[in-house]
Formats: C-alpha cells, sequence, structure tokens
DNA sequence: TACCGTTTCCAAAGCGCTTTGGAAAAGACA
DNA sequence: TGTCTTTTCCAAAGCGCTTTGGAAACGGTA
C-alpha cells in the first residue's frame, strides 16, 4: 500500500493525502480525518527511503565507536545509548551506528559522503578534539555529550563536572574533612579535568594543599576502583573520604574497605558521582552510597529532543544544555574519626 | 556531485556510468576504468536514499534492544556486536539499532514497516521463542546468533555450546577428577541448557551421578562467579573442579578461591568457555585459565558475511554455522588432590 | 453584480538512482 | 558482400514520496 493507492482509494490526489498527513494547514479538517482513518484501515506507511529521497533528510542519528576502544565495553557510555535510542524510536528518528577499525573520523567523513545520517553524536571528549574540528569542516551537524574548549561553537550536553566534584568537597570539608581523596575517571577526558579542578579549587578556598598521593586516575572499572582504593586507604597518612567518580568504581573502593576493615560511613567517607546505571544501585550499597545523581540515561533522551530540534532549526543557544547534579545524603558519609568535637 | 553531473562530464549517460561502477559486464574496460577514474578525482558517491528507492533494499541490518533487559550492558553482547558492526562497515552495509520500552517484537514490526533494514539479528534466544515466529510471520529476513528448537528452519551460527562443557568436563574425569562443578549462564538461554547437557551427559557416561549442588546459574558476571564459586567452594564436600560459562565468572571465581585459600591449578581446577573479550584475557590471569575458547567477535564478523549472502540470495544450508570451539589448556587445571597415584 | 481574499485541492515536476528494452557498432562467418 | 552474433552503449520509465505554483470553489464586501 502505496500513497498512490491510498489517494485513488481516497478519490483524491496524492499531495492532499501527503499533506493530510504530514499536517499541513491547507487541507479542511473533515478530509483530514477521512484520510487518517484510511490510512490506518489500510495499514498504509509511507516508504522511508522515498521519503527521505524527497526530503533530503534520513532522520538518522549516526554514532561511531572505535573498536580498538573499549567505550562500547563502558556499561556508562551503553547507558547514555540506551536513553537516546528510547527517545529517538519516540520521535521517529533511527539511530546508526558504524566503526571503522582504524580512525573514528573515518567512520564522520564516511557518514558524510554517503549522507545517511543527518547529525553524529560524539562522546567521551579530549580536551584536543580533532574530530569536532572536521565535523565542522564536513559540516555535519553534530551534538557534543560533553565539552571542550571550543563549546561555544557547537551545540552539547553536559553536566557540571565542576560541580560534581566540588560541592561534595565543601560538604565534607565543612564536617571537618580535610583528607579528601579523589578516584577520578580517565586523566585525558574532560569530565575528569573538570572533576580534579572542583575538587582542587574546593580544597584550596579552604586553604587546604591538595595532596597527589590522593589523586587516582584511569577507567572507571569496579577493578580501578579496588586497586585505587587499596592503594590510597594504606598510605600511611591515609585520607578520611573517598570521591569517586561513579559508582562502579564506588563498588570497588567499598570491597577495599570490606578487605581492610575500614568501616565506611565512619572510618572513611564515600561519595560518588552516580550516572545511575542499573547494575550500580547507589541505594541499595551497603551502607548506602552518597551521590551526586545525573542519569546518564536522561542526558541520552535529552540529547536525541536536542538532535530533532537542531534538525529542525533551532537556535545554536538553545542547543547547549548544563545540568546540575543533585547531591543525595546517604549514610557512607559521616564525621571524620577522631574529630575533636 | 551526482550521478548526472558525472555523466555528463564523462560525455556518456547515466545508464552507462552507473552500470560501469555497479560492475556489470556490458561496459568496457576502456570505459570503465575512465569512469571509476572520473568518479574518483570528482569524489563522486552514490546517494544511498536514491539507490535505495530505486532497488529496493536498504543494505541496512537491524538489531532490537529491548532497555529493560540489560542485554546491552553485557559485555558478550558487546563483543559481539563489535565484531558485526566492523565487518559490516568493510562490507559496506549499515547497522542500525532500535528500542522499544515495551517488546522486542515491536521494534521488528516497526522494521517491517518502516522498510529500513533488509534483515535483523537476533541474539539472546530462549527455547520459547515468539519472536521467531512473529519475524517469520512478517516475512522479514533474519539471522539468528544461537538456535532454538526449530533452527532448521532458518539462518543461524552458533557454537557447539554441548561440547563447551562435554569436553572439559570428559578431560577433567579422565585426569581423575569426580566433583565437577559448574556456574553456568542464564538458566533460560539456549546456550546455558545445552552446556548443562554436556556436562550431565559426560558424567553419566562415566558413570558420575552430577550432584545439583554443584550447579549454578545465573547472569555471566563477575558477582555471580564470586557468589557461585563461595557457596559451592565451602560446602561440606566440595568439588575439586570448576566450569565457567565465561572468564568473566572465571574472574570471580579466582577471587573467591583466593579468599578462602584455595590454590587453583592443584587444589581445584578451574576450565572456563571464553569468548574473548578485551576486558577478561584469560592467559594474562593467574594461574592463566583453561579455556574452550571462540571468540565472538569473530562471531559477529561472520553474521554480517552470512546477511551478505542472505540478502545475494544463498541458500539456507549455507546459512547455518556451527563451531566448534577449540580447548586450550592452561595452568589453571592439574590433578585433582589426594588423588591415588 | 463584480471584486477580492480564503480555503481547499491538485497536476506535475522533481529527488538521484537502477533497470528494461532496445539500438548502434563491431566482429565473425559464410 | 550480406547476415548473424556479440559487444557496447543509451533513452526513458520507474522507485514512492514531497513540494511548487497554481486553480477552483467559497464567502464576504462594496
Amino acid at each position: 500500500m502505496n500513497l498512490k493507492s491510498l489517494a485513488s482509494h481516497l478519490g483524491l490526489s496524492q499531495t492532499t493525502v501527503s499533506r493530510a498527513l504530514n499536517g499541513y494547514s491547507d487541507v479542511s479538517l473533515a478530509t483530514r480525518n477521512r484520510v487518517s482513518e484510511a490510512a490506518k484501515t489500510y495499514g498504509y506507511r509511507p516508504n522511508v527511503n522515498a521519503r527521505r529521497l524527497a526530503t533530503g533528510r534520513s532522520s538518522v542519528i549516526g554514532i561511531a565507536f572505535p573498536t580498538d576502544m573499549n567505550m562500547f565495553l563502558d556499561p556508562h557510555f551503553i547507558e547514555f545509548l540506551t536513553g537516546l535510542s528510547e527517545k529517538a524510536s519516540e520521535l521517529d528518528y533511527d539511530i546508526m551506528i558504524s566503526s571503522s577499525q582504524s580512525e573514528e573520523v573515518d567512520v564522520y567523513r564516511r557518514f558524510a559522503e554517503k549522507g545517511t545520517v543527518d547529525l553524529v553524536i560524539l562522546s567521551n571528549v579530549d580536551l584536543s578534539e580533532e574530530r569536532i574540528r572536521l565535523l565542522q569542516d564536513l559540516n555535519m551537524p553534530f551534538i557534543v555529550h560533553g565539552r571542550t574548549a571550543t563549546c561555544d561553537s557547537y551545540s552539547y550536553i553536559d553536566i557540571d563536572n565542576y560541580g560534581v566534584f566540588h560541592e561534595p568537597t565543601k560538604m565534607l570539608l565543612e564536617m571537618g574533612h580535610d583528607k579528601i581523596a579523589i578516584l577520578n575517571g580517565h586523566p585525558n577526558r574532560v569530565y575528569a579535568i573538570d572533576r580534579l579542578n572542583g575538587w582542587q579549587d574546593a580544597l584550596k578556598e579552604r586553604g587546604v594543599t591538595p595532596n597527589p598521593d590522593y589523586m587516582r586516575a584511569g577507567a572507571m572499572s569496579e577493578e580501578n576502583g579496588y586497586t585505587f582504593a587499596m592503594e590510597i586507604l594504606q598510605l600511611e597518612d591515609r585520607p578520611t573520604a573517598l570521591l569517586c567518580s561513579s559508582v562502579v568504581m564506588a563498588k570497588g573502593a567499598y570491597r577495599a574497605c570490606n578487605e581492610l576493615g575500614i568501616k565506611i560511613g565512619s572510618e572513611v567517607s564515600i561519595v560518588a558521582h552516580d550516572d545511575n546505571v542499573p547494575l550500580a544501585q547507589a541505594a541499595d550499597m551497603d551502607p548506602p552510597l552518597t551521590v551526586t545523581r545525573s542519569p546518564l540515561r536522561d542526558a541520552g533522551r535529552e540529547i536525541a529532543i536536542m538532535a530533532m530540534n537542531y534538525l529542525k532549526g533551532a537556535d545554536i543557544k538553545e542547543l547547549q544544555c548544563l545540568w546540575h547534579p543533585e547531591l543525595i545524603f546517604r549514610k557512607s558519609v559521616g564525621a571524620p574519626p577522631r574529630s575533636i568535637t
């Protein structure tokens, strides 16, 4: 069943039927209803490829995943993708993934040449981003999950990563902690740099010098959380509080604490950033984990909406989102031990 | 730059240029070269959507991922997808992912109605598969990663999961082990059922009755590996050998052994099935892990090739692959303790 | 009644490719 | 030389949709 036969069934022209279904105003309410009724009963579905050819738009969002990096194995990325894909389906957009064994930029180049996607989404950005320049050169629309130095010039969604570590650090300091360690994400990622700065500044504002021994950075895995925490908690002058870049990492830290017999919430306080990945539920941990919370899935959903608006021609200013995570206080944080109260 | 202008630049018809580029035989070698030369210098790339409309084929492979299940968070699935995507890119196919918040079958229905994909790929099949019936009803081509009872009627790729546990069980029995436990994958999955049978049969062939206390099943996570191993190794009559459904699980089992002070390779032997996911390298473990090995990424690559052949009209018999994993013997296996030698 | 602005519809021209059904040119053979 | 086959090319007709540029019908106003 195609437009032509649907039109002839209705005794209308293709034009009118098409415009009725696409919500144009120059068709009367009566015929509009008649058309959508008929479309439903005949099970008519416009052919996407014909529409794409006619409009020049594909309604497809592209994502590159380079297979050498193990980005795809990162549950955080998957969680983001899940939200993106969910919302995209609702908005009748499709998600296309593509990989190249060499460079990620090759994928973008291919996307641009083939014209299969309208827009691509960038994740895991570093400070030095040639990908962004390439996309701008190729004239390929894109939205960044995260930010770089040149973020004024493009559309992005990000959370206040500076605050993600600044707020809890401030809170811990106010509670009397002054030996605060961080288990950060990959040191090249912008979000990790921002968090590092947030931590450092909060300490400096209180006159505390950041201790290099209290800093670790790497992939946000359970294993790294465990290893880093083991190292740091066995220092002679061990910290009284731990800031983790993810709940998954915090789980590793919990394991280290249990192994070392250090009681969480009293002997050491732990705070993490919570992307709300299903496998790592902060509230269910023992003790429940204090977090700054900002669900990655929501970010994925939002970016789908932004993509749509972008393609509808929205102003760049409306396409720059910065979210502020909420701080959720739970039992994993307490006063520092041996505090002078 | 489109076909029309490329053709006029060359002083040829669109037909000839098109047929030259698509490798038809009715164009002379001389003009064929001239055409491909010109295409390169002008940077011509055929418009995919026009081609799709004209041919009725999209060259897109679809994958559904239901967001309620955490299939996507499973590194095994991702590893498979990576291989699929790599090879698909090489073959000039695209991968489209789509999710629905309700039922996975809705995604297939949408794929079929919209006509955006030529073929879909099914993963993680259970024994009772309504998805397969639906796809057959919808007349939507598909390839299954795994098998069900009705696998004669469709195209699939699978490994000999029966052998995956039968072989090592037989080997362990021959070495003198008779108390062999299994940490299996999700009990509803066909592969887990096959492995269970392989284990049981190998035991029975030797006159050993499978001990229900020695069976555990669940998601193949590190955590489950740890938990299951902890339970089983603290039984009064603990097993001398452990079969794990994945290296990730085995890692958990290793952790349990270390915690309990049980020496791997002498006090307990461990074998796992190795999908070769990058984060879990069996050879790097301590001691190196004995495995039955069949890289999931290879399966993904193979399924991309199968998809292409399917769409080219290959015979169903050529599209049913069964791979036999190789057994790789390493230090995690030894003679049983207190053996009568 | 004539004129004008709205509303409602439609014919036809694309979008950029593939493919059918020849036609012209070239070569083979008698 | 003429006929027949093979090689090489092409005009034109789609594929199924959107969109432009009217045209017809209608109602309101002078």
